[in-house]
DNA sequence: CAAAAAAATGCATGCGCATGCACCAGTACA
DNA sequence: TGTACTGGTGCATGCGCATGCATTTTTTTG
């Protein structure tokens, strides 16, 4: 019972299990194999002694034979757009149901991520899921080193790595759309951080459809996907352009808050009677009744279940092409905007 | 240069660096340790070959040897609640300036953390840092291992692990007195989920302190930390009770805000005319301008940084006792509240 | 310039486990 | 009773690196 070993703190080896049992260490090491060849004899003496040891395989040096780590790294930046939580906390139970560590490397900016790249290579891990801007060489360096790459959200111009994405053109033009075709003659945009791809889809989008469907009257303002931005967003339009306009984009549900919040406390605004407001996204806070935003909502539960499955699937077979899976947005008719016609 | 080795993919290790260096293997590896023995000669040879060769150490081997897997768990509940992404982003972030890699383990519910410690014991972590409720036994098996352990704002009942906490009492009580002195007279408190420490200790302070200034009327309300426990509180309340109290405290922000959202726009009552609301936590939308929540924030920097720096210090240094540090949160004078007189 | 001290290097070894191989005990069948 | 299997088992080996020790090279010093 309460062994030396335990009351030393010094780790309990699979040498140790395999002299208490009576069998080789070899007996013990295919005891946490699954489907191999053990008889139940064994298999219960061995169960006995590792538990009265305290015995756990260590997981590092069966990774340094099998190559395998069980553990993929998460690239996410931001975590205070709301957004990302989500999706982070859908990935991490999702690979862990499949055993799976998950190796959080939360950025500060889109675009630093070569120092959790550095620390990817030397960890070993099986793959990576990446909601962040790579360049084409830290692209290549997967394929040089096999290791799987899924996107979330974002790509590679030249297919060289898997990724699954919602249509943010496809969001943003229904968006734009019932924005014209309910009568808005004027809008605002307002946009994501320069290094973002996804905020610069959104805006693109948004203002390509605008214009086709003939509105000419459009502002675009910087922003940087949060609260703040939206909510000094509305002076900044009045300093470009001298008045609001009928419909406010914006290419996040965070900004479309801060944006609303600042019509209604600044500037004694009503939503959606003097402007429409949309967002994107679909986060908690776009749901509650103070805003009740009128947005594309991601559909992150699809997403992440793909871009989990996608990935472990190219861990066990590296040899599967890679694959883009792209969802549709769901819009959600909400009461920040005049949508209905 | 386009090495036969790189074109294959197969890994590169330091024999092969060692070789196309002309070193041996042993030299590699020390111009890989801060403050080996190396020559500026020799460790410019290593380093042009490492660069030809694409050359990584290998993190699991150098892990086998060293017993420093030089990455620490965290264990997170429900990233639903707008507090954690916070805390998590920072212990990310300040983890990662110190060269250690994170495994994060999310839970769904706070106290099924029996999975996570059973991949962290296999996993040879260096430490963990848990926000969220282990048993005694989970507790000792950390002792038992040596494995440093700091909770965040959780404690053992036996000062048997390190923790950093916001002081729960101290910060409840402050808003308790504040709307006792500022003339409320009934109260209705929205409580935590049953399992977490934090919910009881805030809901325990909170009644005692309204009771200890004389109020009697005050009715609880079971919760769960969500914006939707708070949005269906005031008809619970209702049923419950009869009638709307002075004051809502609630155990969280989320919480506070869904009883915002809820009295305003479903019961069509002022805040904080008719009713005040407190919250707790200081998350990004109290600060919002639809609910400029009072509130207690929880200096969630400084206590990031004393949890890391406490397992750090653990870690180089397992004989350091345990320690506790406990933090005042900080008082947000928002204008849901009534507090001011 | 020789001797002593210091720095640099290589060799050999082992961390804890998984796995190919040879071997042994059983069971099936003729 | 013998032959051919099958499932179980142990032995030996190596994953990629760090590190103690012995050895060589360089530097320092009298």
């Amino acid at each position: 019972m309460a062994d030396i070993e335990k009351r030393r703190g010094k780790p309990v080896t699979s040498y140790d299990v395999a002299k208490k049992a009576g069998v080789s260490q070899s007996a013990v090491s295919r005891c946490y194999k699954a489907g191999a060849s053990v008889s139940a004899k064994t298999r219960e003496k061995v169960r006995i002694a590792a538990e009265e040891l305290g015995y756990e395989p260590n997981a590092i040096a069966r990774s340094l034979i099998t190559k395998r780590s069980n553990s993929v790294a998460v690239i996410i930046p931001n975590l205070t757009n709301l957004y990302y939580p989500e999706v982070l906390a859908q990935l991490g139970q999702r690979f862990s149901k499949r055993g799976i560590r998950v190796l959080l490397f939360a950025l500060e900016t889109e675009s630093d991520a070569e120092d959790a790249l550095q620390q990817i290579w030397q960890y070993q891990v099986d793959g990576v899921i990446a909601a962040a801007k790579l360049s084409e060489k830290q692209i290549a360096e997967f394929s040089r080193r096999k290791k799987p790459l899924v996107f979330y959200n974002r790509h590679s111009n030249d297919h060289s790595a898997s990724a699954v994405c919602c249509d943010q053109a496809e969001g943003a033009e229904t968006l734009a759309t019932g924005l014209v075709e309910s009568g808005h003659n004027s809008a605002a945009i307002i946009c994501g951080p320069p290094d973002s791809v996804v905020g610069q889809e959104r805006e693109q989008a948004s203002e390509a459809r605008l214009r086709e469907l003939g509105m000419t009257d459009i502002v675009k303002i910087d922003g940087d996907f949060s609260y703040e931005c939206g909510a000094a967003a509305i002076d900044k339009i009045l300093d470009k352009h001298g008045n609001i306009p009928d419909a406010i984009m914006c290419v996040n549900d965070m900004s479309a808050i801060g944006v609303i919040d600042s019509l209604r406390f600044e500037h004694d605004l009503k939503v959606p009677d003097d402007v429409s407001v949309v967002g994107f996204d679909g986060v908690g806070p776009a749901n509650w009744l103070s805003f009740d935003l009128s947005t594309v909502r991601q559909p992150v539960g699809r997403m992440t279940e793909a871009a989990v499955n996608m990935l472990i699937e190219r861990i066990e077979n590296p040899e599967i092409a890679n694959e883009k899976r792209v969802f549709s947005g769901i819009l959600m008719e909400g009461t920040s905007a005049r949508l209905s016609g």
